[in-house]
DNA sequence: CCGTTGACCCTTC
DNA sequence: AGAAGGGCCAACG
């Protein structure tokens, strides 16, 4: 039903290899600029299958937390990907939204 | 507050 | 080669 077109797919790989260094966005953000808000979980589930080349450390829950189990390396992993892009990880794997968040329309 | 549902693609048996 | 299950979230009741 109402099953997006594989441009979506493709257009989430775009969008996530345009996020700058040191800017951070949401699952369900990029999902709905992608023509899909309803997908918002079907981003990370790309993510599972997307190619690794793509910065998905920059790809955050909504809460502003990583990601549950990050499959290059999990919480762990994550915080280090995002704290080598000079982004600042709270000891609680949560990162300032207000402070990194992106959009591309900027 | 917590639990369930949802439009998918890929991997493995 | 065919079929079934899993899996980086978000929103609603």
């Amino acid at each position: 039903m109402t099953r997006v077109d594989t441009d979506f797919k493709d257009r989430v790989y775009e969008l996530v290899g345009q996020i700058p260094k040191g800017r951070l966005m949401t699952y369900g953000q990029v999902a709905a600029l992608c023509g899909a808000a309803w997908a918002a979980w079907e981003v990370g589930q790309i993510a599972h299958r997307g190619p690794k080349d793509l910065p998905w450390q920059r790809v955050v829950n909504k809460q502003g937390g990583l990601a549950r189990s990050y499959t290059w390396g999990g919480f762990e992993g994550h915080k280090r990907s995002l704290e080598t892009e000079d982004i600042e990880v709270s000891k609680d794997y949560r990162v300032n939204l207000d402070k990194y968040l992106w959009n591309p329309h900027l």
